[in-house]
DNA sequence: TGAATACTATATCGATTCGATATAAATGTA
DNA sequence: TACATTTATATCGAATCGATATAGTATTCA
């Protein structure tokens, strides 16, 4: 998964492991330890999916090599995930410019056929704890959960309708900026 | 975190490991593996804090020790963790009747506080990335989790409330039950 | 009845990831 | 100059994952 992202990320250019934690922050994914980057880096190195490039002081740059850039493709591709966890998909869709454009729609409508399942089981847990044996936090839990879920599911038929038609999405973006205070 | 998890259910009443699984699936958490379900087990049994049963056949059955039920409320108490996962602090909630009531309404405030950090970092990052840098579908990424981030708090606020003032929560449920299809 | 299939249940293994900590150079700033 | 912060890499033990093994029990149905 981190091997994912980091040759996605890799994949527009040479960069140092600290260049790549501030990358994977900006993007949203704020939660991945150097305890992994750097552990990860020296296995791609290895694999000789990268390639390290010398620089000047403490810096060590990586670049993406030919096996690296064949093995995003196959990465992105990758179907034998049925159900990926959603940071998975997550990261998958940070680097869709990098899938075959044939293949995107598809990805999604796996992606929605997933959270389809998950909607239908969640609402089962749902109904079956409705019937008064829990308490209201838990309750309270998996009602968001099932909201979660069906926002996830809508977000991602505008991506499809997007990607189908070429739609542009989010014509407004002001509701966006307002702080929740 | 699945310590939590263990104990909070256990809580409850005895239960077996496969019996666990099938409870954290409902509750939602449904990619805990027995690869740490199992050695989780076994390291509880060894601090002390749950008690193996003897049962008939291959069964093994859990309660909860003294000991154990202090630790979980530790657990639920402990405010060590700034910014806390999501998957923590939704396991944490799923238990917080297992928690002091005075100090509820302070665990959402402070898991709040820790939203809108998140919330303020992920719009500057999409400020950044709307100046033409970055592809659209990045850009869609940064915006859906801007939104779900507001969603997340909002819903956080009704909890609040309801903390407060025992408020109903949820009073329309019909909506959840539709399937997105 | 008996064979095939699915479900329940525990366990183990290597690899990955986490979270905390150490170290040190470069840079800012009082 | 002294001190704090930021940049940068690294390491370690523990937790977690994902896949696989094993075997008893229940269900199905020919």
């Amino acid at each position: 998964m981190l091997d994912l992202a980091v040759l996605g990320l890799l994949r527009a250019g040479p960069r140092h492991g600290y260049d790549l934690k501030g990358h994977l922050s900006e993007l949203g994914f704020r939660r991945i330890s150097f305890g992994s980057l750097y552990p990860a880096l020296r296995r791609l190195e290895k694999r000789g999916l990268i390639i390290a490039l010398r620089t000047n002081g403490r810096r060590k740059a990586y670049r993406l090599s030919e096996e690296g850039s064949a093995e995003l493709s196959r990465l992105l591709r990758d179907e034998s995930h049925p159900n990926e966890e959603d940071r998975r998909f997550n990261i998958r869709l940070a680097f869709f410019r990098y899938l075959e454009p044939a293949l995107r729609v598809r990805s999604l409508e796996r992606r929605r056929r997933d959270l389809i399942d998950r909607l239908g089981s969640t609402q089962r847990s749902l109904q079956r704890a409705s019937g008064g044996t829990v308490d209201r936090y838990t309750l309270a839990l998996m009602r968001h959960r099932v909201i979660s879920i069906q926002a996830d599911i809508e977000w991602l038929d505008e991506l499809i309708a997007a990607e189908r038609g070429n739609v542009q999405i989010y014509a407004n973006t002001s509701s966006l900026m307002r702080g929740t205070e």
